[in-house]
DNA sequence: GCAATCAAGATACGGACCGTATCTTGCGGA
DNA sequence: TCCGCAAGATACGGTCCGTATCTTGATTGC
């Protein structure tokens, strides 16, 4: 908001705070009111400044947002699948809130139509989950024996996370028996059905 | 498109020819392209007139795909619970199709601040849906000694139409064998476990 | 320590579209 | 036939887009 006279910013610096005014004009005025011309004039800039950076507003939108996502998150080993995909789904859910309904509904729909840009949002917010769940989550039930890995299905590995994206769109906010529902109710019995026993 | 002098058009002549505009418009500039502006010019009349029926472009966009939508489909009795679903999840993704993922984007995003045309959009997109499933699929199949009603949850009731949702608005589209995968290693082993002879 | 260079930052532009107000004019009902 | 109402035309202030132009500060190489 301020940004009156002396140092003119450069490199680094500038472009960490056009981040942090993208994240905060994001926060206050949502994703409708969300401009380049206001980001620029909160991180007391100007709009060629932003625009030399990032093409438009998707892409600062998420570019700020992955900025302020936590870093090399992981899942605990609660000692049992369904515990750990209780947790992944939470973290999710954690993750998507962050982010918010209609500026994740937004994004998606700005992107729907450009494949690069789709791209650029999926591997900040799908590709890193995706991992955690077959890395973390799936990896360790097959060392339990819980589960064998030949046996899950690219629809299995996606499962968990395409029912939580899927309430967290239509819904806004995913409750703990929403979360629980879905593992027991679903992606349990839809494992158990390739084996697992779980 | 045109209209250019002679005989002033009023109720519902009038109402349909904004709704057949609007909907040419639609398709033919998509959803970003989609404006009061443009409507109102194909229709051969003036945005007040536009305004007066439908106070935002959400509405008026609801509107003619509502319009658009095939009146009292059924879903045809297959003989099985896993025909009739697949039938039910391949009607609700052509009903998406008419709409297109950009546009369904859009409409959910710009709705998800009003809980108003919230309320709208899922009357005249999801109801009908979710009654079908209910009504004739689910309810055939107790009839048929497949499943008992009572075993059925919220989620389990929502399950078939919240996948294929989430998949249209990811990628767009849902292929044959998505369909089948979603409901042979999902739905029915979901529906199995809550007691399901399928 | 100085000059050349390069990007920051300010400003302004044409253009699109928003949503509304005002005015006139044709149509339909009484 | 005349009255009233809504259709339709037009124009407005406003916001934001994305870009071009210009000045000026900071950095870098000498």
């Amino acid at each position: 908001m301020e940004r009156k006279v002396a140092s003119r910013r450069r490199g680094k610096a500038l472009e960490q705070a056009i981040l942090d005014a993208a994240f905060e004009e994001f926060r206050e005025a949502g994703y409708a009111g969300f401009t380049m011309e206001g980001v620029a004039k909160r991180a007391g800039t100007s709009k060629p400044v932003v625009y030399r950076r990032w093409p438009n507003r998707v892409e600062i939108l998420i570019a700020c947002v992955a900025d302020r996502l936590p870093k090399a998150e992981t899942v605990p080993d609660t000692g049992s699948l369904r515990g750990d995909t209780v947790a992944l789904i939470t973290l999710a859910h954690r993750r998507m809130q962050l982010v918010g309904q209609t500026a994740m509904l937004g994004m998606l729909a700005d992107v729907s139509a450009d494949p690069e840009a789709r791209e650029l949002l999926v591997a900040t917010l799908v590709k890193e989950l995706t991992n955690l769940l077959e890395e973390a989550v799936y990896a360790r039930a097959v060392k339990r024996g819980e589960l064998e890995w030949e046996h899950l299905t690219e629809r299995l590995r996606r499962l968990p996370i395409d029912l939580v994206r899927n309430e967290f769109i239509i819904f806004g906010a995913v409750s703990e028996a929403t979360v629980e529902s879905i593992v027991d109710e679903v992606v349990l019995p839809a494992l158990r059905a390739r084996g697992a026993s779980v």
